[in-house]
DNA sequence: TTCCGTATTGTTACTTTATAACATTTAATC
DNA sequence: GATTAAATGTTATAAAGTAACAATACGGAA
């Protein structure tokens, strides 16, 4: 029996704790790097927090505006921005849609450049480090003579459990 | 001195070579499998051949338009819809834009995932082969018992070009 | 504390990208 | 030529994202 992967969110665990502790650890991050994390920021960090799927903007302003705050188009990017910048929160470009930070070093590292792992069935996403890849990747890159700045990495498939469904009926 | 890589678009080619060849390729192609290249589908690849940038699905129906073809949004997103569906044809998430295929083996080869090597500065897109890499993401993914289905990798950065102005002011 | 400048949020209006639904035309098959 | 399926035309609308400016809250200097 294998130890559970700390970064794995398709393996079983302790979601409550797993959004508890992301929670700290970026308001700590926040504290550190003199950034302002206010109660809109830390909200909408909450709510994408609950799950570990994408959402789209509009989802997380409807989730707001059933809170009672208030809620145009503009507040809820505004806020995404932020997290985004920071590293706190990921844009899924295949899905235009957002999901908070998984990776276990979220908050001392500089913002990273995962692969996500992207459920078609549950449309559930998993961030795993792109790490030796993302170097290759680069490496293909120049060999073209192109200086890389940025990577977008996403695989789209099916996470254990669906798989787990379909070959099971 | 090397040999010009065929592939690369962004070291000096005969375009307008490019282009015709694969025009001739995506026929050939289309004849083999009994696929209709309509005049209005052949026409959006054509225009998408003029040069090695994306072009949102709006800018393709401009151009249309221009042209005096009928325009409405379905018309571009259908003809769309068939180009990508056979290959012909790639959609970059990361600008949510459409460019021509590239790959020498267009038409032979069944639907392909490349990297993509988007320039930040002038726009052009060239088209790598993912090769290794892709198996490499897929054993990434498997080693969280993901099953990859298909992968999305765009490489944002310089091409070797406007890297060149750069440098040289 | 009060004042000031800046960062954040509120608000209105709009742009860009994409699709649903149904009518009409075109083309392949019999 | 009639039948049927594929492709295109057309209208309307959904979904995603942003520009511009007003109002407010906050952090530091006086
Ligand atoms: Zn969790
Ligand atoms: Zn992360
Ligand atoms: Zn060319
Ligand atoms: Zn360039």
């Amino acid at each position: 029996m294998a130890m559970p992967d700390p970064e794995n969110i398709f393996e079983h665990h302790d979601h409550r704790q797993c959004r508890h502790e992301a929670m700290r650890q970026v308001s700590d991050s926040c504290a550190r790097q003199h950034l302002r994390l206010t109660p809109l920021r830390a909200r909408v960090l909450e709510i994408l927090l609950e799950s570990h799927r994408a959402m789209g903007a509009y989802e997380i302003l409807e989730r707001l505006r059933e809170e009672g705050q208030a809620g145009q188009p503009p507040t809820v990017y505004r806020a995404l921005e932020f997290l985004v910048t920071h590293g706190f929160v990921h844009r899924l470009e295949r899905l235009n849609a957002f999901m908070a930070c998984c990776h276990v070093n979220r908050g001392t590292d500089k913002r990273h450049e995962p692969l996500f792992l992207i459920c078609n069935s549950c449309r559930k996403v998993a961030e795993a480090p792109l790490g030796v890849l993302g170097r290759k990747i680069d490496r293909q890159a120049g060999a073209m003579g192109f200086v890389a700045q940025s990577r977008v990495v996403e695989v789209l498939g099916l996470c254990p459990a669906c798989r787990g469904e379909l070959e099971n009926g």
